[in-house]
DNA sequence: ACGAATATGTTCTGCCGCACAACTTAGCAT
DNA sequence: ATGCTAAGTTGTGCGGCAGAACATATTCGT
């Protein structure tokens, strides 16, 4: 009998991997939690006293890590902890958010800090593919160049209104930016090389994701969904895609295109879509759909923001606009929620105005059929993160490798570029 | 700063814990590929032969899991490896498939031989939750009489048409069943003490889970599925479930509910559902709807594989009613794989007779519209296990705790019930 | 103000799990 | 037969974590 892959994780386990994973376990959570007294970390690891001792020494002597500090304020009894502090100055990343009006560039310390940011407006002539790898290329340079003497760069993430190809960050499709079939990852890997010379490119490159999915990773890092394993964000930028987080872990799919929720079709009667088919949930609730249901004409200058404001001043029109958007969103929200039974269905980009004030008619259309059981527990909530949620996440897709392994990645990289 | 949950896996790795990921991996592999050369395991785990060698005494002697023999067919030069096979025999789960007109229960043993089998009719007026509840547990007295001297049961699993909590198998609503809040967990437990004695039933009791999510395990494990890591699992009997397995584990959700795609609304302008919304999938293509489509009353006897077969004998109205079916099948298929990117989609139950038919149909159908991306490396397959992947994968379900844990779990029962 | 209580860091020892090397064994090939 | 090959077996060593014993820093009680 002939037998592929028996199971996710076939390896075996060695004793190397457990020290790994538990530096990994550390140093996450210093990233995530900011500074956390070794106290805490041996309660929530369970690991002992002893053990959290060295791991943390050797994160910070090693590879300097983190470093431990005494702690300034002191409550209750008993020696006081030393804190982890992560050392958010000396190992950085670059993030950049590609949207289609602008290019947002961030240099993102461990522990999440943004040391400076930096906005490069597009203009619509400037959307071509060769232009946006310069200018992401040049933004990257001033980022570098602002990098302390002590700084690394240990990765590079970037979120892009794209369907992407998980592996290597081809760009398949990106409607909005006008592109298709393009090795975005591939050619900013090169734009990069010479910017971030010794840096981790060589080994894994530009890591180019989805802007919905990393939505969904910053938010369960460091937004609204902090502590929760089952989520939906929905990215409402023009298009409408979601980025969906199951039992902790990101919704990937075979090739790395899961959560499309935006051509998943809801009304066979409506509009024909980009894509082909007809009445995809992007064009009964994307931007277009808000602005043509208020009587707008789609780039005339009005925004989704504009038509929530004018609701909320009284005009008929927009409300009923928005009412009508509304009653597609529960529709969608609904068969995600059937589907994926999150606790938390997160609005982000522009249906977070969208949900500030239609949340209660779209719950109550929600409740008025379908499953209720897996509606029960289920949070309708905006993006905590407002317009970053993305650049935080391309923060953290870039991190994503020095967490997994920490001392690799540090050492590997001290002994390529000091 | 607070920090309620940084990471799924909060918890460090012990020793004790690579040991026994490992020992359940070498277990599971032979569960699941049958007799395994230990040179074959050496190789896929990556483990050192001396370590396999010790893993696999360990399974073999402290606990008589598998057994360790000499290989009969002989190839090639060296010394030939000794075969692991698992001790089908001496170690069985009692799988159980709920079904509208049925009970069907199983001795499955370790390898996944199923030992015996017994059917039980469920008529219309027995579908009453105390009966099915009595008449399971005679079902697995007769079953548990037939356990050898040797054999122990280590867990009972049971697939059932409801919308179940993944904790403790209550019941949320099994509409096919007539069921609504019903402790169906916490009432199979109660039935089965006195039948299994000093079985795993106090740790965990009776695992009750949705049909749908159990094809999707069995299909996984045994099926056509194998090697894969992202499935969709199509379940259509009456109504028509979800199993999803992404990144190589199932979709559960927050409570457990997750795959609910029959209440996925694809046609607004539909029937009224059930569960109170118009057009859920299952009211376009459940077995109502093909009954009905084809001129039929829902209850007159007839099923969906004899509209099936009519529309092969040339029948006008059934090829009519089979291709509005299809229509609807390709809208649902094609949301589901935007949404989650499976490489398979896998039809079982009257579902595996539509496909067989109108497979053509539906892909041409899907490849009309939406994002071609996500469709071009997903393949519609029928079930493999057919009528069984349900039952299966109730059997898997009851052996994952022993999976998961060898040693401790057929220790632990030693210490219980010799 | 001083010692007791408390909680934590630190050090040392021990156990456990795996790798590796050296040796042994079983079958195949010439 | 004899060597070749590939695997099992055995003993040693290393790495990683736990636990105990001790050291240390802070608070609390009187």
């Amino acid at each position: 009998m002939r037998f592929p892959r028996p199971h996710p994780n076939i390896s075996g386990i060695k004793q190397e991997e457990l020290r790994r994973h538990n530096l990994s376990l550390l140093l996450r959570y210093v990233h995530l939690a900011g500074p956390t007294q070794r106290a805490t970390l041996t309660a929530q690891t369970g690991l002992n006293r002893s053990t959290i001792g060295a791991l943390a020494a050797d994160l910070a002597s090693t590879a300097g890590l983190v470093r431990e500090e005494s702690p300034e304020v002191r409550s209750g009894a008993g020696r006081p902890s030393f804190v982890v502090v992560p050392e958010t100055e000396r190992y950085q990343v670059l993030a950049f958010d590609l949207r289609v009006d602008r290019i947002v560039g961030a240099r993102v310390g461990l522990g999440g800090t943004v040391l400076s940011r930096d906005v490069v407006p597009l203009l619509p002539d400037c959307r071509d593919f060769d232009e946006v790898v310069k200018l992401t290329a040049t933004t990257a340079r001033r980022l570098v160049d602002a990098l302390g003497p002590q700084a690394r760069c240990v990765g590079v993430g970037i979120a892009t209104p794209a369907v992407v190809r998980g592996s290597d960050g081809f760009v398949r499709f990106a409607p909005n930016l006008g592109w298709e079939e393009r090795p975005f990852g591939e050619a900013l890997g090169v734009a990069l090389a010479d910017v971030l010379p010794g840096s981790m490119l060589d080994d894994a490159g530009v890591l180019v994701a989805n802007d919905a999915d990393l939505g969904a990773l910053a938010e369960q890092a460091r937004g609204v969904a902090r502590g929760h394993d089952d989520i939906v964000y929905l990215s409402g930028n023009v298009g409408v895609g979601a980025g969906i987080i199951c039992g902790g872990r990101p919704l990937r799919g075979h090739g790395g295109y899961a959560g499309e929720a935006g051509h998943m079709v809801v009304n066979p009667a409506g509009q024909r879509c980009r894509c082909g088919a007809r009445g995809c949930w992007e064009t009964e609730v994307g931007t277009d759909a808000v602005l043509r249901a208020a009587g707008h004409e789609p780039g005339d200058g009005t925004t989704v923001q504009d038509i929530v404001a004018s609701a909320q001043a009284g005009s008929p029109r927009a409300r009923w606009a928005l009412d009508e958007v509304s009653r597609w969103l529960a529709v969608g929200v609904g068969n995600l929620v059937n589907l994926f039974n999150p606790e938390l269905v997160i609005f982000g980009g522009e249906l977070r105005d969208l949900l500030a004030l239609m949340e209660h008619d779209i719950v109550s259309r929600m409740g008025a059929g379908g499953l209720t059981v897996s509606r029960e527990h289920v949070a309708l909530v905006p993006s905590a993160l407002g317009g970053d949620s993305a650049l935080f996440g391309a923060a953290e897709l870039a991190f994503a490798r020095l967490l997994d392994d920490p001392l690799g990645v540090a050492t590997s990289l001290a002994a390529m570029g000091g």
